[in-house]
DNA sequence: GCCCCAGATCTGGCATATCAATTTAGTTAA
DNA sequence: TTAACTAAATTGATATGCCAGATCTGGGGC
C-alpha cells in the first residue's frame, strides 16, 4: 500500500497513516514529535514534516504550543464522505453505463468481483474490504475519472477508522454487498445510466444506513466529535 | 482571505497559495526554499513546511534533492473538477430542493444573487468571481454538507489558474450566469429535485464548455500538462 | 475544601548547521 | 565540434538547539 521508497518522512507517513486509520492510535491521542522520533530513532524534522502532511488530510490536527491530537471521529465528516460517495459514484457509474464500453472493459470487473466472492466465502475480512475498495475504484475507472475516486476516498477515512474499532471478524453484509455489487455489473451491461443509478443508490444509501448504526455502539465513546457544544 | 493569525509558517503559506493562483507565480516554476525564505527575512524551515502542504494540495511538487516546481496545469484535472462540481452541486441542490425550506432560508442565496447582478452592473470581476463562489457556496450550505463544498473547491485550483492567466477584465458569460443561476433558484424555490438538477446541469455543462476552449488559449503554451508521452 | 496564581515542565515553532543527491559548468579527449 | 567525464555549486533532507507559548503542578490564600 506504501510507496516503499522515499526518505524518511514518508516512511513515518505510512507508517502513521496506518497505525491511525487502523485506531492503533486512537482517536483523540496525543502524539508527540519527540516521543515519535526518539522511539524511532530519528529526529524531529521528518516526524514533523509527517505530522504536517497528515493534518493536511484532517488525520490529526496540530495545535500550536500545545500538543498533536489524532483527529475524533466525526459523525458530520462521516455523513458527508457518504454524500460524496454517494454523488461521485452515482455519476461515475451513469458515465461508464453511458459509454460505449468495450466487451472486454467490463472484465476486470468482473474478475475483482469474483475474487470479492471468493474473500466472502473463505471469510477472509481484511480482503473483502479490498476488493470492495478495488470494484467501486475500477467504476471510476471505467468512467475516466480515477482522481475522483482519490478525492471521494480521502472522505472516506474516518469510515475505515469506525470499522476497524468493531473489529468486525465476520464478514459483515457479506451476501448483500456481494448482490447489489452484481446488480451494479448487469446495469453496466445492460447499458442503462438509470438502472445503474439505482443499483448504486441502493448499494451506498444501505452503507450509509447500516454504518450510522455503528456509531452508536458504546466503544466508541469518547472518540467521537460531539455536535457543537453551542 | 487568510485566516490572518497563525504562525509564519502559515502566512507564507497564504502568501504562496495567492501567488500561484493568481499565476504570479507561473505553472512549471521553480521554486527554491532558500530564496523565498530570504527574500522574507526568514529561515528555510516556515517556507519548508508550506511548501509541504501545497504539495499536499497539489498546487506544487516537491522533488527530491532536485527542486520544488509550481504544477503545471492539467486538462485532466480540470476535467475532473468539473465532474466532481457538477455531481456533488447536483446531489446538494436535489437535497435543497427537497427539504422542507424554511422560507426564510432561501433568502441569503437571493441576497448573493443580487450582489452578483450588482457586480456585473459595475463590471467587477474580482467581486463577481467571489460572489459565483459564495453562490455555490451557498447551495452546499442549505444540503447541510459544507464540508463537499470545500471538497469540491480544492478541486477546482486549476479553473482559477486559467482564468486568471486570461486576466479577463470584461466579466465573461456575466449575462447567462446570472440567468442560470435565477433559474436554479426558481426550481430550489419550487422544491423541484429534477428541475434543480439539470438547471445545475446546464450551468456546469456550460462552464466546463466554455473554459474547455480556454485551454486551447496560445498564452498558455508550456504552463499545461501535456497528455501522457507514453 | 475550593480557588487562584506562580513556577516548573512540556510542546510545537523557528533558526541554524550539516549531509547527500542532483544538477550544472568546465574541461578534456575523441 | 561534440561527447563524455569530473568537480563545484545548488537543492532538498535531516539533525540539533533554542525559544515562546501553553499546560500542568503545587502551594498559599480564602
Amino acid at each position: 500500500m506504501d510507496s516503499g521508497t522515499g526518505g524518511v518522512a514518508f516512511r513515518v507517513l505510512d507508517l502513521l497513516r496506518d497505525l491511525i486509520v487502523t485506531v492503533q492510535l486512537r482517536p483523540g491521542q496525543r502524539l508527540s514529535e519527540l516521543e515519535i522520533a526518539s522511539a524511532l530513532g530519528i529526529s524531529k524534522t521528518p516526524v514533523r514534516e509527517a505530522l504536517i502532511r497528515l493534518d493536511e488530510m484532517d488525520l490529526v490536527r496540530i495545535v500550536p504550543q500545545s500538543g498533536t491530537y489524532v483527529t475524533l471521529i466525526s459523525v458530520q465528516r462521516y455523513t458527508t464522505a457518504c454524500f460524496i460517495r454517494l454523488h461521485l459514484e452515482v455519476g461515475a457509474a451513469r458515465m461508464a453505463a453511458a459509454s460505449a464500453a468495450p466487451p472486454h472493459s467490463l472484465e476486470k470487473l468482473r474478475q475483482i468481483h469474483d475474487q470479492l466472492i471468493d474473500a466472502e466465502t473463505r471469510d477472509d475480512h481484511s480482503a473483502f474490504v479490498s476488493r470492495d475498495e478495488d470494484f467501486h475504484r475500477e467504476i471510476f475507472l471505467l468512467a475516466g475519472h480515477l482522481d475522483a475516486w482519490v478525492t471521494g476516498r480521502r472522505a472516506q477515512f474516518d469510515l475505515n477508522r469506525a470499522r476497524n474499532i468493531r473489529r468486525e471478524h465476520r464478514i459483515p453484509r457479506g451476501p448483500e454487498v456481494i448482490r447489489q455489487h452484481a446488480e451494479i455489473i448487469a446495469a453496466l451491461e445492460a447499458h442503462d445510466p438509470d438502472r445503474a443509478e439505482a443499483a448504486i443508490h441502493a448499494h451506498i444509501g444501505d452503507l450509509e444506513r447500516q454504518v450510522g448504526r455503528l456509531f452508536t455502539d458504546n466503544r466508541l465513546n469518547g472518540l467521537i466529535e460531539l455536535p457543537k457544544p453551542n
